[in-house]
DNA sequence: GTATTGATCTCGCCG
DNA sequence: CGGCGAGGTCAATAC
């Protein structure tokens, strides 16, 4: 990775164009050849960037650039499409290149693939006696999150959201149109199940027959620990 | 802004729990006291980060971190929410901190929101006469970016795109099935409007009896100018 | 203020 | 390789 801290003025041309003025900003580029132009503020997004796979060429500035006291310009062009990003360097302040290595990575916990699994395992959540029939039960529309049975062994569809929205209300409505036109498993009763569920989402699923569940992420992974441990 | 490249372990914990094991890494420290933690590949999008309204504050390891090497424990906790995310500092490779002042910021231009603004002041493009009727006209699968009425009266759906693709024919195919099951809306043309079409979208959308309009955003624009200047 | 939508989205999964 | 859904989405705009 090399790092620069430098004036310059940097312009972007494909999906869309922008133009940022002469400022100075810290540019990175990454092995990839990617590069990415931040200012001392704003988010995690950089100002301007080139995503890889790119090139970048570093020339000498035309007599016009030079005039304006260019000393670089960095072309960064994406080898996949016709995205260009231009970088005119003016003063250098700092010029570092380290060699990272490659990163291990990020190691995720609690996103609503875990939240399936622990609620797969303590199927019983849903009421006493429900058994799971499968997770990702597949339908013509997409894989319903988890598909199990109550006590009487009528059908149970459920859908699983970190955040209960409206639009998961609606996902769920679709797949239980559906299921319940197939006699093997109608009727099919809807759950949502969430670890926080919007109040319009409430509504709208009660309105639709469909129950409400308030996921507590924390116990479930507790309960988990548990059983790993014991078994 | 604050620049460290230093091998580290992160910690996140917040929406979600998230873990880096130790490597080398760089560090941005912003003005607001966001961080971001980059490696030297992936995207624009760090590791891990910090988002602004935060607070970094620097301890000494207890004995346990300082017995696994680390010199340095950065918390950076978030002032708003309970996010909270810790850098375990083990080597120090460049520590550089540089003023930036404030960015001038970026300018974008073309972008298809700034197209349909255009288009909706500059209506007559789409033909003699025709009127606006509104922008973003809602409709069950999405909004229309723009509905209008030709000369005749006649209802005319368009749909914009910087870049023409297939993909944006059968967009605006799904709005015009949608819009001519209206009585009241019905017969409803379709027009596809871009800076640039591409000749497969051309023919797919001629053969679906839409009609295909080039936009000179350039001249759309001057004449903006001209309508900004005069009034 | 909240809600909705686009993004140079990015990122991961699964076919 | 493409499609689809989720995101610690972020950010801008309409209401």
């Amino acid at each position: 990775m090399r790092v620069v801290i430098a004036s310059c003025s940097v312009d972007y041309s494909g999906r869309l164009d922008a133009h940022l003025p002469q400022a100075t900003r810290l540019l990175m580029v990454k092995a990839d050849g990617s590069v990415l132009v931040h200012s001392d503020g704003g988010s995690y997004k950089p100002l301007n960037w080139m995503s890889p796979p790119c090139r970048l060429t570093v020339a000498e500035p035309d007599d016009a650039d030079a005039g304006q006291g260019v000393r670089e310009v960095w072309t960064v062009q994406n080898t996949k499409s016709d995205d260009k990003l231009v970088v005119r360097i003016h003063d250098v302040v700092a010029d570092h290149s380290v060699d990272l290595g490659v990163d291990p990575g990020l190691v995720k916990d609690g996103v609503e693939a875990h939240l399936q699994k622990l609620l797969a395992e303590q199927i019983d959540l849903l009421g006493p006696g429900h058994q799971l029939v499968r997770r990702e039960f597949p339908t013509a529309i997409g894989p319903v999150d988890i598909m199990a049975k109550d006590s009487g062994g009528a059908s149970v569809a459920v859908e699983i959201k970190r955040r209960g929205d409206i639009d998961g209300v609606e996902q769920l409505t679709r797949y239980l149109a559906l299921l319940n036109r197939d006699p093997l498993l109608a009727p099919v009763q809807g759950v949502f199940a969430a670890q926080e569920i919007k109040p319009q989402a409430r509504v709208l699923a009660t309105d639709r027959g469909i129950r409400c569940l308030v996921l507590d992420y924390d116990a479930m992974r507790g309960l988990d620990d548990v059983d790993s441990r014991l078994f």
